[in-house]
DNA sequence: GCGAGGGGATTGACGTGTCAATCCCCTAAC
DNA sequence: GTTAGGGGATTGACACGTCAATCCCCTCGC
């Protein structure tokens, strides 16, 4: 450990690990959003988005909450839902309790999207995912995400 | 193994790991990535251009090569050399040796920014990655994420 | 020789994400 | 009351990646 802090670049293995860690997961979520943007023409942003509303009290959350629940920027939020909202997904609508703020709601058509393209989705995220890995590797996965989390102060 | 065959869905503790795993994969490029840019004005597609071409021979690689090593689609390619050929990074020119063909060239430029990103980059990818993790961790990354690229038919 | 085909590369249209600027409406200072 | 400021949200300009269409020039069959 103190070994390690005294140096400066990573050796070559460990760059190598490096890039087939990161190359992989971008590979796999590549191959995820294929497979769900044709069993339901729907963007992984998409499917993130119709999660969290259809998970919300009444389908419908602020704008601001929506963006903090799944960590995004309010500039692109906006964008998004402008699209989403083109396609008949969501509805915006100003916000009765607060005269600021923006009400984002799911659609019946939002609703009926996110039913068909989720069941598929969570059957490919095994197949590629889940089915790859014996047991211990998935909780040496959890770990040493856990362990980068910690590193990167990502954990509350 | 059986058992895991028959099932359709990933269960609920899966589902969690599989979330961490590619939003922190996701969280930590785009931390590189920022970092980079900020140290060299280089994107990571830049970097992994000029990566490519400053390990060649003569720093000149046919696009199609090019485009191979790096595992991009040709037209990703051909617009991005076009962006950084603008900022003076690399140079186009017909092959000599072949009739179709492009030589993609590095130029001192582009060599130069190379080089001065290079270094700072090696160093983040050790401070946000490596040092996050132990040797043994290190070693078990290297192993799921083998197993993962054989399951999804990556490796040669 | 000439037309079909094919590999190499580019282009245009489009959806997406980021950054910075802006807008809107409220609250608080004076 | 008028204005400074601040939070919530949108907009515009731009960089990027993808897909499908195209272009270019060669090779091969006839």
């Amino acid at each position: 450990m103190a070994q390690k802090k005294r140096r400066t670049m990573p050796t070559r293995e460990e760059l190598r690990i490096w890039r087939d860690y990161i190359e992989t997961a971008e590979t796999l979520r590549t191959l995820l959003e294929g497979r769900l943007q044709s069993e339901s023409s729907l963007s992984s942003a998409d499917y993130r988005v119709l999660l969290a509303l259809s998970e919300a009290d009444r389908k419908t959350l602020r704008s601001s909450e929506l963006a903090q629940l799944i960590g995004w920027q309010r500039s692109r939020l906006s964008h998004h839902l402008g699209r989403m909202e083109k396609r008949g997904l969501v509805r915006r609508a100003p916000c009765p309790d607060d005269v600021h703020g923006i009400d984002v709601r799911l659609t019946d058509l939002g609703a009926e999207s996110f039913q068909r393209g989720s069941r598929p989705h969570l059957r490919d995220v095994r197949e590629l995912f889940v089915d790859a890995l014996t047991p211990e590797q998935l909780a040496q996965v959890d770990e040493f995400t856990g362990a980068l989390r910690r590193h990167l102060d990502l954990e509350p």
